[in-house]
DNA sequence: TTTGTATATTAGAAATATTATATATGGATG
DNA sequence: CATCCATATATAATATTTCTAATATACAAA
């Protein structure tokens, strides 16, 4: 295993464990509270065993936490930045849709 | 092609494209203006078709931009959000160091 | 205790996606 | 046309995602 890791690369990380779209919905259906597995099934629509696994790689990334209460275990945010930096990534979005309107422009316009 | 995606497959393209060091380290270089590839290059210290390939990744998704001027071909940065989004990525980033002492602490501790 | 059931995680294989490298092509300029 | 700058493409190496099946864990009932 590599062991020192440039910001860059560190940096990197933080973004390909934002990059699936199911982990995105998982942060948003996270952001108001706490919530079961078996509820996170529920709002994805995917087998459990995927949105287990999901939610695995987040908690080992330290971006969940989970808690056991009997037979369920509740997954919540460890911090809320990461809400915070999705917000911006839509911002970065709509930027990204003016960019490509105005290339369309530009292409159309001569 | 899939044609109608969804917010969160939108957003976690934005966050894919942003999860590659080279291109982190690439947007990082043109925060204070453009550059040229071959600056670009001499920057990151690989091959300068990997370079470009990135800038082509990042210029199709409309974060960058870029005009000749003879021979060269200056790239700069199509909206300041990305780096806002950089920052706050470090942010997390933070977030999840704390977190993971955490962890570590419940760990020794019991 | 043991048996059953619901919740959740894990392991391994198969399908996909991404990245780097080598090579070929395109465009500007002397 | 020769040369430099940049891009495009093909391919091989890696990494990620998903699926199926097996394994844990808590708890209640027989």
């Amino acid at each position: 295993m590599k062991q020192n890791k440039t910001l860059f690369e560190l940096q990197a990380e933080v973004c390909k464990t934002l990059s699936s779209p199911k982990r995105l919905e998982i942060l948003n259906a996270l952001k108001d509270g706490e919530k079961t597995v078996s509820e996170l099934v529920d709002i994805l629509g995917v087998p459990k065993a995927n949105v287990s696994q999901h939610l695995a790689v987040m908690r080992h990334k330290g971006i969940l936490r989970s808690r056991r209460n009997g037979v369920n275990i509740y997954y919540t945010l460890a911090s809320s930045k990461v809400i915070q930096a999705c917000l911006l990534m839509r911002e970065v979005l709509t930027d990204q849709m003016k960019e490509r309107s105005r290339l369309i422009d530009m292409a159309v316009k001569g």
